[in-house]
DNA sequence: AATGAATGAGAATTCATTCAT
DNA sequence: AATGAATGAATTCTCATTCAT
């Protein structure tokens, strides 16, 4: 084989070596969310992605570290959408604290199936140091630019009385709770209903703005 | 025998009996909270109370029903605090939503422990109906307490564009999210910070009454 | 149940339990014998047993504990074998060293199958401290007495330019290079033959003992 | 290409054929040394090698036949080491024993990772017929010679009552139960102790020799 | 009512071998 | 000739459940 040829395999390999492992993920969200995290095994994994049994084991060591891996894939993920909002250069702080809003309550992120496995995660979290440490890290990212913008609202609108981190956390477990709530299927919450409800929030705060 | 040595017998198994079920039941919350619902066996369960593994099938018939009935006592347990609260004759509508607050950021009930097992049973309800259905009975019957509450409070004070429904599910939504971070020991919310966001929300809404 | 009737029921569940670990390690060399080290599992260790695939794991924690305890019971027993024949109060030097050269060629001991087994055990030594560890433990206290039995013999006997170490060293090295040459069928080497050899190794050296 | 050019790419195929066996049998040699038989698998020898997984096949069709042929090298390579001695013309029968007993316990022969591959096959060797067959052949040249040494020693030194035969299995023995120590690390024995017993015995033996 | 040894189906993991590239 | 991703049977280990005592 020659150099080129080669090189082509290597890189044709590394990609199709990325795609098994984008294909485990998917596969382990769909069991995840259909079974439940502890009734999920490998066997259902592999089978819902159409591979054989050794894969996994081939591709992430174990299935510890898949769950993990699916885990940060579904952070990542979501950082990606936010970071997008975030990064619209000529919003201002209310635009993009309502586009915040949006997003949490989109197709993409309050998906039942979605929700189900985030929920499983943090379910699990208590006994799983490394699925905690995991969810810290990107929460922290995400509170900090949010705050950010509750900060710059603050100053903008000049408001009295706000403290732009209890409004961060405020809002977050509203969000949060909302979540829990179209996952257990309370209260009739739906998609639109919790984005009123949010957005209620907001403009009871910032009259102005929301 | 007298017929009288007999009943007492019988009663004194009967308690007995009890005692052993709730045995089972607390075992089970502590391993679900140290070990993850999907790491805990019969095995940790039957040790932890300190009897033997042939015990849970005598007393539960199965894992699936000790599990069911360790959501179903946690769910009682629960009921039995917030109707305790309500059923203080004197209280007015606000005081006691203020009381409600305060039970859900108590010790007994937004205590790690027990919010893991919650959270735990929570993330596997997806794919357990039962679990399912056990929550939103329960839950049902606290909102529907909770939404005459506000719509007294809203008869009151007169408030005008308030809707007690979506107050009640804003409320219990934030509620749910601050019990998630404090589960996941996110943006450092205790209990008190917890109960000051819950209350600077009311006051809020009802200034005059929070 | 009594107290009584307790205390029987704890006694005779120990010495079953001791029945079926005895049972599995027999199991264990058997199968050892028969296929190998390597390719002995543990499916056919419990079938040889008759008994149930689970039961390793209840009674020994591990593929690898069986394994150990396995190696160990056979330096027992063979330690049982050679305290028998070095306690007999009466006999001379002599007359134990030659009892325990009998042993070593009896058929208890070179057997076939107990010496492929301990043959497999000594060839997984290298790459397993804890065997080898076992194995050199056992070993010392055997050759300690043997030194000692061809000290007094040397003592007796007045003869010069003997070292009992090497002595030692010598007929244990002989004993094991003929053990594995019955092993592997080597120079027709048989029971008696073995024996012959040893005997005659010893009569050069002590010629008036043996 | 000419056939010239032809002939000397063939040849050189084979050359190159012939160094990949010799790096696959001397990785495996190092991973048994280093693992043990059991726990050594065609990754650790591929990768011990610096080759590709599927090469093993390509070469030796199966794990079992490339196992084989390490056994078979080992014993060549002894082979060639001890027909080495015997091939000195001059030498005296005497002589050759003694040079052989040196080569014994040489650096290059009774070398504890060698030793632990040649106790690692002579513990499979019970349920292996093929490893058992192979060092049945390669004892039998050996132990022929041998046997052909002492019986010309015998005569020269006009010796009685000694059997060629057995003097040759007791040195063997000797060596081989020597050996086993080494591996061990029993008795303290190394190579220059092991070197001295076995000239002892054969002083013992033959005192104008030795 | 309680025990805990035993079961065996089912789980994760391993690994020799195959085969498309 | 060489690669290494993929396979899936085989292996170890787990664990809910059963049942003789």
């Amino acid at each position: 084989m020659t150099q080129a040829a080669a090189d082509t395999t290597t890189k044709s390999r590394a990609i199709a070596k990325e795609q098994r492992r984008q294909q485990l993920i998917q596969a382990t969200i769909n069991c995840v969310a259909n079974r439940g995290f502890s009734a999920t095994t490998m066997a259902d994994i592999t089978s819902e992605a159409g591979l054989s049994m050794g894969i996994v084991n081939l591709h992430f060591q174990s299935k510890e570290k898949l769950l993990l891996e699916t885990l940060e894939y579904l952070a990542e993920e979501y950082k990606g959408l936010w970071e997008k909002v975030l990064n619209k250069p000529t919003a201002s702080p209310a635009a993009k604290l309502a586009a915040l809003v949006e997003l949490d309550f989109s197709k993409a992120v309050a998906d039942r199936k979605k929700l189900a496995v985030w929920f499983a995660f943090w379910g699990e979290t208590r006994s799983h140091p490394a699925y905690m440490k995991t969810c810290a890290a990107y929460d922290k990212q995400y509170t900090e630019r949010e705050t950010e913008l509750f900060a710059e609202l603050i100053r903008e609108g000049n408001y009295k009385d706000l403290d732009a981190q209890i409004l961060t956390m405020t809002l977050d477990a509203l969000t949060e709770g909302l979540w829990l709530d179209m996952l257990l299927a309370l209260n009739n919450v739906d998609r639109n209903r919790a984005k009123v409800i949010v957005m209620a929030y907001l403009h009871n705060i910032f009259p102005d703005h929301f």
